[in-house]
Formats: structure tokens, sequence, C-alpha cells
DNA sequence: AATCCCACCAACCGCCTCCAA
DNA sequence: CTTGGAGGCGGTTGGTGGGAT
């Protein structure tokens, strides 16, 4: 047996609210506020509306102060700062925006935000690509199956693709590896994924991108973590001022080249506290399964054509309709955990500034 | 001018948590 | 301790409008 459901369904009004129902619930909440029984709400007011559908219109579009649309460049940063701290909890980061709602910051980042954060990152990672793949071709002789990272990870050669402002500051031993540079199509599943576009994020951290272990990073945020990570409103103190831009790439630098392995052995990198892998099962048995691709192509393969030329066990190729949908389950997951994502932190934190500041005005 | 496509966003759905009985 | 109602939340849907073809 199913929840009782909250009102009676089939004499409740769905859809838009008309201004002779917001005038209603606006001016009988501001009289007598919500006489903390949401349900009974709109029986006492006459409106065939369910006490829940009456609450989110309050919340969202009827309660005073409500700043709808035209977010900020300084809003984008608290955004992403929070959302890379705590991930998907919009409640919690709309506390931090007065006049913003958990809604409107949800919606913000999905149609916008994020698009805006990956829109730039392939752009770059397109441009590199093409230098990359006429540099890639001189090494292929030079890569070992049993090091898959050796060619991609450690390459001191390659053209990295930070941007220009970054360079003068990188470490000399991080470079860019090949298989970052993918196609559109591949980064594009992570736009529908939050767990993959936060810990890639976060990987591009080092697993390490909140404001707790990372003094360097949103100095201005002061957020505590409950022993059960049960966040609240009232735990979390976010001061107006969020930190320059270049204090987070900085960060992101440095605690980006601690997690480098000058060995060029499989690299391990803590995706979260007591947690690594050098690759997840699925990417493993990929590759373990593509012994002739990943010798020719290093991890390009994993990210590029693999889900079109498929090797079987039997050394036959299949194409997408033989492994559509687990490959493109291991094409996201894997790039999100793939390590060495340093660049990925410059360019996608530097994303958005330069964005707002000179790229597709919103 | 008609149609299609896509971005945006208000609103809904269903699950989870809290708390009083 | 259990149960059920209400609030809260995040994910998703569907209507709408504007731009492209």
């Amino acid at each position: 047996m199913g929840r009782a459901p909250c009102c009676d369904k089939a004499n409740v009004k769905k859809g838009p609210w008309s201004p002779e129902e917001d005038a209603k619930l606006k001016s009988y909440i501001e009289k007598n506020g919500t006489g903390g029984n949401w349900i009974a709400l709109p029986q006492k007011i006459g409106l065939k509306r369910c006490g829940k559908s009456c609450r989110l219109r309050w919340l969202n579009y009827l309660r005073p102060n409500i700043k709808h649309g035209g977010f900020s460049e300084e809003e984008d940063r608290i955004i992403l700062s929070l959302y890379v701290s705590i991930g998907s909890r919009w409640s919690v980061i709309a506390a931090q925006l007065p006049g913003r709602t958990d809604n409107d910051i949800k919606n913000y980042w999905n149609t916008r935000l994020k698009k805006k954060l990956l829109g730039k990152q392939r752009r770059d990672q397109q441009q590199a690509r093409k230098a990359n793949n006429l540099l890639k071709k001189q090494e292929d002789n030079r890569l070992v199956y049993s090091i898959p990272f050796t060619s991609s990870f450690v390459n001191h050669n390659q053209i990295p693709y930070w941007p220009p402002q970054l360079t003068t500051n990188l470490p000399s031993a991080i470079s860019i590896p090949n298989y970052l540079n993918s196609s559109s199509e591949n980064f594009q599943g992570l736009n529908n994924d939050h767990t993959s576009l936060r810990k890639l994020l976060m990987k591009v951290n080092g697993g390490h991108y909140d404001s707790v272990n990372d003094p360097q990073l949103l100095p201005h945020h002061n957020i505590t973590y409950p022993s059960d990570n049960n966040i609240t409103q009232t735990n979390i103190n976010l001061s107006n001022t969020t930190p320059p831009l270049d204090t987070m790439i900085h960060t992101c630098e440095i605690t980006s080249s601690s997690h480098f392995n000058p060995e060029g052995e499989g690299v391990r990198i803590g995706m979260m506290e007591g947690q690594s892998s050098t690759f997840p099962p699925e990417l493993e048995e990929l590759m373990s399964r593509n012994p002739q691709r990943v010798a020719a192509d290093g991890l390009e393969f994993l990210y590029g054509d693999y889900g079109n030329n498929f090797v079987n066990n039997d050394g036959s190729t299949s194409d997408t309709t033989t492994c559509g949908e687990s490959s493109r389950w291991v094409e996201m997951s894997s790039l999100a955990s793939l390590p060495n994502l340093e660049s990925d932190c410059s360019v996608l934190v530097q994303g958005i500034g330069e964005e707002s500041r000179f790229e597709e005005p919103l």
C-alpha cells in the first residue's frame, strides 16, 4: 500500500497560477501567515490547489524580496564553489544568496551555468586536441601497455592547453593528458550527470576541493561539516565576498601538482578521502579487452571512438549497437574518474569568469 | 509564413526526514 | 518504539517563446 496523497488529486487545479490565485494566496499569508499547515491552507482561502503547490508558489514566486534572473558573476562564483563543496543541495546554496530560491538556482545551473562551464572547456579542448594529435603521432612508439599513462599522463613535451594567463605559473611537471582532449560528444555526457560533473570538479583538485581541507580555497567561506555530513543552513556561514578567481585557480594548481606522479607509473589519485583507484573497473575491462588500441592510441580510444569500434574478445569489432549502453556509461563515469584532470580545474573555474566577462553574454 | 528546434523556467512528482501522537 | 502526516528537497517534466531554417 502506498502513501496516501497529500491532497485530493482529482479536485485540485494544476498548472500555471492565475493572478487571482496569486493575489488570494499572497494577501492571506501576508495577513495571517501560513498557520504552520500548508495542507489546510488552500481550503481555508478557497483555493483549489494542493498545499504543496501553494507552498512552492509562495516560496518561489510570491514571497517578498525574490529576485529572478540576472545572476551576477559573483553569484556564479558562489554557486560554483558551493556546488563543488556540497553538491546539488540547492536549498543550502540558495540560503547563501539572498533573494534567490533553490528552484531558481537549480534551473540556472541546469540550463546555463553548467553549459557555460563545459562549453568553454570543450572549446579549449577541441583546439588543443588538434595540436596534440600532431604530437601524439610522434610519440606513439613510446607507449607501453603495462604503463598506460606513460605517454598521456607524463608528457613534458606536449603543448598544454592551459589558458594563456595561467601558463606562467604552471608547475613545470604538469602537462595536459591526451585523453582529456575529448570530443564534444564525450564531454556532453557530463551535462546530464550531477555526480559526474561534481566529481570532475572535485577531481581536478585532487578530491580536496572544499574549504575545510584547503583554507586557500574560498578563504571567505566558513563551512563546517557535521560528522554525518548532514549539512544544514545553520552550519554554513558564507560571507558576501567570494574569493578572487585567481585565488581559486592558484589553489587548483597547488593541489593538483601534489598529486602528480613524475615517475609516470599508474597514478592513483584519491577521489574522496580513503578512496583511490587507478581506473574504474569498467575502464580496466575496456582496456584489457582492447590491448591493441591501448598500445596504438593510449587512452584516447577510451574517450574517442571506442563506442563505434569496440574490439570484442574474439578480436572482432562491434559498433555502438552492440555495446552502446555500457560504453556510454563507461564514457561518462570514466571521464569523471580518470586521474590527472589538473588542467580542467583551471579551465573550468577560469571558464566562469572569462565567459561572464568576455564571451556569450547572457 | 509556416514549421522546427531549443532554451528557459514554473510547476509537479516522489522520496526523505522530522516530529508528534 | 512505531506510525503517519506534513514539510522540505532535488530531479524531472511540459508549456512557452524566440530564433533558425
